[in-house]
DNA sequence: TCGTTCTTTATACAGTCGTATAACAGACGA
DNA sequence: TCGTCTGTTATACGACTGTATAAAGAACGA
């Protein structure tokens, strides 16, 4: 799993000697949040092409262009590096889709129809996101600062999923207490964040193009919405390529 | 991440004097299936309890009695038995959940009802199993051998969905074309997928005790069947501790 | 009871892991 | 232009990785 038995030698070119007078790499210095954001993104990149065990401090270093040690440097850890990859992750994402809601001012339907579909659409439909999001699910149980990052991304999303819900509730005269209005946040929820992933994956099972107008059908049916109540928005939406 | 400095020295008690005979330890000879078996079933153990990172061979070996050379024999590789621990894992899941929807045989929507609220309930709600589900799914995208494996069980399970609708649409006079089953199938599936995931995982936000309830809820509005069709069933549950 | 078979143990190996430490050098104020 | 500060590189260390190899011993037929 690790021992690749024959890899390449890899000597760099561009060495001056190197015996005589042994030159250094030469470096530029960073503010410590710049420094910081690119290891994070260098750790994210690793994982996600690599997976967990490919993700390692020296060749995460690498990719930002620096050496291992500055990962000890400005995290103390390679794994406190790692848990706020994961935080930085996670805020990426809802934020993103988040965004995708409030573009355009139009109608509570319109923008919770903007959100739904945001989510099984790109570029939020990624499998490099999806394997990012996965390996860090599999280290919430078990790992105390994975499952705090968890839960708060978590409930981030049901609150914003719920601000979106309320609204449509009440235009279409449902029942809209706090209480079913978080019912119906939790399966919304559900329902994205599975066809999210599944669609992700993208295993040639179906289409992904069709994954939004399902998306919002499934959401029309579980809020209890008229027909093309959601669906019709549909077609304010961003051509998929 | 892979170096905590001081390990116990794990002396293992009861050595003889070792200098003078070195004994080996005694063993005893199993068939190879069943040796397969109890070393994917130490894989699985460990990676559920300490990540992809803690899965040594050496580390599984150990939980499985034997010493880490019996991989080679076994599986040929590392690899090899990690790919087939997952394929286990999947087989298992699946079938677990499809036997709960066959045991007894009453009407169409109280085998689906069962099949959707056996997927939120233990033991499938398990932070053991998403654990070790997200742990493979993070390697779907890339390494080919994974992929195979998921989309074969995402099939496998998409097949049981859409038997279990079908039925229940043409009782309800809902249309029951295979296009329209395959779509409430992918939805259905994503809903039971993303609150099993969030369930599971338990992060403290509400009663996972409330799941079966949602989902099914969930479910009658996203098939459009009328209120309580499959809700109805949920007192034959099994109680919830 | 002896031989044979082949699962299993034991050990060695080269490579990688995370991180601690010390020397270097870029950037900036004086 | 010189010092100072500290971000950064370079290197060493011990632990651990997967796996190859050879010896051992459990099980079983004759």
């Amino acid at each position: 799993m690790v021992n690749k038995p024959a890899q390449r030698p890899q000597n760099e070119q561009l060495h001056s000697p190197k015996a005589v007078t042994p030159t250094r790499k030469s470096f530029q210095r960073l503010a410590d949040a710049d420094r910081r954001r690119a290891l994070l993104e260098a750790t994210l990149d690793c994982i996600g092409e690599a997976g967990a065990s490919g993700a390692s401090a020296r060749r995460i270093a690498e990719r930002a262009g620096v050496t291992a040690g500055l990962i000890r440097h400005h995290f103390g850890s390679m794994d406190e590096m790692v848990r706020q990859a994961y935080a930085h992750l996670m805020t990426q994402l809802t934020s993103e889709a988040a965004e995708a809601a409030r573009a355009g001012g139009d109608s509570p339907e319109a923008a919770l129809a903007r959100f739904v579909a945001a989510n099984v659409m790109q570029p939020n439909l990624s499998p490099r996101k999806v394997s990012l999001w996965a390996t860090f699910i599999g280290r919430v149980d078990g790992e105390a600062g994975y499952s705090v990052i968890h839960r708060d991304s978590y409930r981030e999303f049901l609150e914003v999923l719920t601000r979106l819900i309320h609204p449509v509730l009440v235009k279409h005269g449902r029942p809209s207490s706090p209480e079913a209005c978080r019912s119906l946040a939790i399966a919304l929820n559900g329902l994205i964040d599975g066809l999210w992933l599944e669609g992700s994956l993208d295993h040639g099972l179906y289409d992904p193009h069709r994954l939004p107008g399902i998306a919002l059908s499934a959401a029309e049916g579980l809020l209890r919405l008229p027909d093309t109540a959601l669906l019709r928005h549909l077609t304010d939406l961003p051509p998929q390529d």
